[in-house]
DNA sequence: ATGCCCTATGATATAGGA
């Protein structure tokens, strides 16, 4: 079984990427983020016309998370319990479904914009929420592989961007920030490291001053699981060669395979 | 090294991205 995430910045523009994508890499569940559409705007027919079930949820104009499987997408869940709001309004950034016997979160966390801005803490309220959601699943189903794939916003360690010197005061690569992934691992999930490719591990290129010509990279996309889903996987790997390119997202996809049928 | 911003919107500028 073949898993993926992918921030595809749009997937109206990014349809035709997209579909060529799913035809080479024949993934059974792929996590999709950024859909910046609505729930009723995505496209539905042309994915089902490769043999993928949808779960979409999206408001418009920005963010939006949508699940594509072909191995069955039951027990959908839009939204995290207790999710909190941003200036009054319910961001559509989390999706799960039970999809060949794993149960999959689909994430596209809040940037944080500036540390100071009220959007940095919504971003660690709004990882808060999910922690307590996935803990909560967790305990109901402790066998059930679970796995948490998407755009985390979060470089890390240092390692995971470009220069570190450049992030002196930024968001993604804060304290704050990665101890909200430690604090994933004490609920019972590890990660899952990609293999890197042409030596860096990056998931995200900027697509200003050629950054991904550059090296100019962060690794923000990341994969969580518990035990019963790390001990399933076989390999992990960024597809770098997406991001090449006319018409490239800038976020490239992250796949997982897994020792299940 | 695959290139010196991209996307959607009540659009002709703006907000957001990270």
């Amino acid at each position: 079984m073949r898993i993926a995430t992918w921030n595809v910045n749009s997937v109206g523009a990014r349809l035709e990427r997209l579909l060529a994508w799913l035809e080479l890499n024949q993934p059974d569940v792929v996590a999709l983020q950024e859909l910046k559409c609505t729930s009723e705007a995505f496209p539905t027919l042309a994915v089902q016309a490769l043999g993928y079930e949808v779960a979409a949820l999206g408001t418009g104009r920005w963010n939006g998370v949508a699940l594509l499987s072909r191995v069955g997408l039951s027990d959908v869940t839009l939204g995290l319990q207790d999710q909190p709001q941003y200036e009054g309004a319910d961001e559509p950034r989390a999706i799960a479904a039970t999809c060949g016997g794993v149960r999959i979160w689909g994430i596209y966390a809040p940037n944080g914009r500036e540390t100071d801005h009220d959007h940095f803490a919504y971003k660690l309220r709004w990882f808060q929420a999910l922690r307590a959601t996935a803990a909560a699943e967790l305990a109901a189903a402790p066998d059930l592989p679970l796995t948490i794939i998407g755009d985390y916003n979060i470089a890390p360690t240092d390692a995971d961007v470009w220069d570190i010197a450049k992030f002196v005061g930024s968001t993604h690569v804060t304290a704050q920030e990665r101890a909200e992934l430690t604090a994933l691992q004490s609920i019972g999930l590890g990660e899952v490291l990609p293999r890197a490719l042409k030596g860096e591990p990056f998931t995200f290129w900027d697509y200003r001053q050629a950054s991904f010509g550059r090296g100019w990279g962060m690794r923000i996309d990341l994969v969580y699981g518990n035990a019963a889903f790390t001990s399933l996987v076989s390999d992990a790997y960024v597809d770098r060669e997406e991001r090449k390119g006319k018409g490239a997202s800038d976020h490239a996809p992250v796949v997982i395979d897994l020792d299940l049928p």
